[in-house]
DNA sequence: ACAAAAGTGTTTACTGTACACCCATGG
DNA sequence: CCATGGGTGTACAGTAAACACTTTTGT
């Protein structure tokens, strides 16, 4: 059998939504471009994936060299396939969102960036070529998918209290939930263990400390929002 | 600014779980490759994406040229990677999903396949490279989104009556579900519309005939399921 | 003892679920 | 007039939503 090396075929990169919380405010990272196309343009980081590389291999590299991070929730998006979304020519970009904890990495520009920041999602500057339609996708796909599935501890510390993850959610879904209410459900859903412990060191009561429960079945968690 | 043509890039293709409805039962449509690798095995339809195609270019053409049909619903599904999925050498798959209507169209197998056929999903075979993953997800995102996305009259013809819609749901999610349930929840979701016209040349009372509603709302639906 | 945040419980409204009856048609 | 499938309604149960009170801590 003979290998296919005939057709010229599109660029193929990765481009990566990551996700980070932190002082009740959802955030991505994004990188200031210092070469063309689109210098100085803010962009979502990304590489082009190797021929030898997974999606997520290619993930994983540009998350470990351009910004220091390893280990973090990695899921596909979307592939993007609008011929003119690089100038450079066809390519195609297949679109994972990440989720971290921003406490444990701290960000530098790589060599291909002249910065690296985190911007809340309510203030995304211009972006470079078609990646504010792949950000505001990625934001779509977290806000519907916290709802079924445990993924809000992905953005926590390890412990973490019960006020702590309903801000998030108000937070990511851009909605207040009822306090009394969501806990009853979260608790309910077994999506969460009291450790026993309390958080101390603050002003007032002392909240019990939570952490995930790993042995969760998937799909055993159902949030209903109401506003 | 130059192009980059220097990498190497993978082969990419579009791969096709193209759903059919007939006879109470939920098909998918399956080739029979004449060709290595996986010559006499099934697989889904698909083809290389051209280097001035959209991925749904792609789709339509594969529709199209093998298949004999045309504006059919179609919607991305994943991006498959492996590196081993294709014996020839690095090739992702863009695999996106068809609802099609079978009593519009007929199939014929084209120049790359000995045969084209309906399977019964509760009956499909062995199939050739990453296929019957690729199914595998594709039915159940069929059946996810099925319950909060008004789809499921692609699969039926223009006009058609409650129990049509009642048994398409329920062999597409594989569950009985209350008749008249079914009927209050769809006919309050403003999801279809009575033309007024009923079905006759049948054996027992004329049952109505319903169209799809265009202008709903694509959030108004959301169907519970119980068993 | 006061303020502020955390923990607990109750009532109401709604929506899903189970189920029974009548209606229209062809044979 | 009977069998069969289609259309309509109702009672019950479970869940979501709104809401109030008590507890714990630092100052």
């Amino acid at each position: 059998m003979k290998a296919f090396q005939s057709y010229k075929n599109p660029s193929l990169a990765v481009d990566l939504v990551v996700f980070g919380y932190h002082e009740n405010e959802l955030s991505v990272l994004l990188l200031n471009r210092n070469a063309e196309p689109f210098a100085n343009t803010w962009v979502l980081p990304g590489a082009f994936v190797q021929m030898d590389e997974t999606f997520l291999q290619t993930c994983s590299r540009v998350l470990q060299t351009k910004l220091g991070m390893d280990n973090v929730y990695l899921e596909q998006l979307y592939s993007f396939d609008n011929p003119d979304r690089d100038p450079r020519g066809r390519a195609i970009s297949v679109a994972y969102y990440a989720l971290v904890n921003p406490h444990k990495f701290t960000v530098t520009a790589g060599q291909m960036a002249n910065d690296v920041v985190w911007f809340p999602v309510k203030k995304i500057p211009a972006l470079g070529f078609d990646h504010k339609e792949i950000f505001k996708m990625a934001l779509q796909r977290l806000q519907s998918k916290i709802l079924y599935m445990p993924i809000g501890f992905e953005l926590l510390d390890e412990l973490f209290t019960m006020t702590e993850l309903h801000e998030l959610y108000e937070c990511i879904l851009d909605i207040t939930i009822d306090r009394r209410n969501f806990r009853r459900k979260i608790l309910d859903s077994e999506y969460i263990i009291n450790t026993g412990t309390k958080r101390d060191g603050l002003q007032n009561r002392h909240p019990d400390l939570y952490r995930f429960n790993k042995k969760l079945k998937k799909n055993q968690f159902q949030l209903s929002v109401g506003i």
